[in-house]
DNA sequence: AACCGAGTATGGTCAGACCATACTCCAGGC
DNA sequence: GCCTGGAGTATGGTCTGACCATACTCGGTT
């Protein structure tokens, strides 16, 4: 007979008084925790409590863990949460939970998202630059391999440039979890020209501040590559 | 100096083995894993590092730990990505290291696109009688709290009509970071009628297939929900 | 002042023990 | 034959205590 409320495990406890502890004595990014030893003491618990807690707020981007001595040993507070991010999709796609075609279509949307904003604030000298500097390196990629790292480059690029960090972070995710995929689908297509002028149309969209150009361009290209979805 | 390879840990270890088996076993949702002693000595590690790769997965949503014995007992394979997410951007809000201008953004986004594609998938009966429901409880909430728990299950539910599970997923993670927010929000409001004549328009726009009608609706009530934002 | 070694605090890992839980299985009674 | 209750057991949860590698700190030496 399950009632519902499982007994709260000694990890989570931590998990609780760590964040309580966060929100209440204001810590910010970089500050540090106190040590396993000593947190296990303070909240009467095994170290090994410790440090499955410590390990739940690492892999959600929350803390980093260094060893040593000195002002940056031990848990540090940070805010990566990117990695989390990227983990989670990757391992719900393993798990087929998701469909590419949710995934796509999620992307679709940031995509169209962050090619409006990031249009909007131009012109901005350096997302222009690191446009520029990703189409470059996709015209010179030598593999598939290749031309998906710039290409993510590119798009995450654009989604920096919308100035979301959010948006960013899930752009990020995203495209490092289907990584594998992009780059299936670049082999299948065979030839990137088309995809390497939507790229050229995108940045002069997005530089020239023409929002409804670059939207329409961020479309067409995801249209091109993935062209059994649309 | 730092190498950039830290030596990778024991847990990150089982961690990849697990993901393997996963990928090469075709393992799906509902399976079990070994358990965590016979899971040590396959992999060479103590159990308490096996533990710690378990937290992490548990972490992601990927693993489900039960107690006991059985078929269900041990670590099953799940996917739950939402209190991962919605563990991941509390925190990251905990953290201030995103902006609520930058969550309500993206919150805006994806209600843009939830309520545009579930007004194109009406009429749907299920869908309808979730939001029926949902606006039903909130005319009857007593206060700010009750309040926005129906309105976040009125908004997943409009997420959860568009079909994409992943999107869904990230509403109800971007919802449940942002409670307290909301219950803020509504409290200095004071009156929810505005918010509540919204629901309504929201709702008649997607049962009735208005795409149009229903992203301006919901762009109006995110306005109306945070003025000083737009 | 520059260098070098001992000291030490940190996380990383392990072994082994015990507990609570919840199923499995079988003996016994009906 | 069926039900029931108790013993058995595999599971995760927790704790203790130990040892290691790392990397800073500090003091003494040159």
């Amino acid at each position: 007979m399950a009632d519902g409320t499982r007994r709260t495990r000694a990890f989570e406890e931590v998990l609780l008084q760590v964040e309580r502890r966060i929100a209440d004595d204001g810590l910010k990014v970089g500050d540090r925790l106190p040590g396993e030893r000593q947190l296990a003491e303070q909240l009467q618990v095994s170290r090994s409590s410790v440090r499955e807690a410590i390990r739940v707020l690492e892999t959600l981007g929350v803390v980093s863990s260094q060893v040593g001595r000195g002002p940056d040993a031990g848990a540090v507070l940070t805010s990566r949460p990117d990695s989390a991010l990227t983990d989670l999709l990757r391992l719900s796609l393993g798990l087929s939970s998701l469909s590419l075609r949710e995934v796509i279509d999620t992307r679709l949307m940031i995509e169209r998202w962050s090619a409006e904003h990031a249009a909007r604030a131009a012109p901005l000298p350096e997302p222009a630059e690191a446009l520029m500097e990703a189409m470059l390196a996709m015209e010179a990629a030598a593999s598939a391999e290749d031309f998906v790292r710039h290409d993510i480059a590119f798009h995450v690029a654009i989604a920096e440039a919308s100035g979301n960090r959010l948006i960013a972070a899930v752009m990020r995710a995203l495209r490092g979890a289907m990584r594998k995929y992009a780059i299936e689908a670049v082999d299948r297509l065979g030839d990137t020209r088309v995809l390497r002028e939507d790229h050229r149309r995108i940045y002069d969209a997005i530089v020239s501040g023409d929002t409804a150009t670059a939207v329409d361009a961020v479309t067409a290209h995801l249209a091109h590559a993935y062209p059994e979805l649309f």
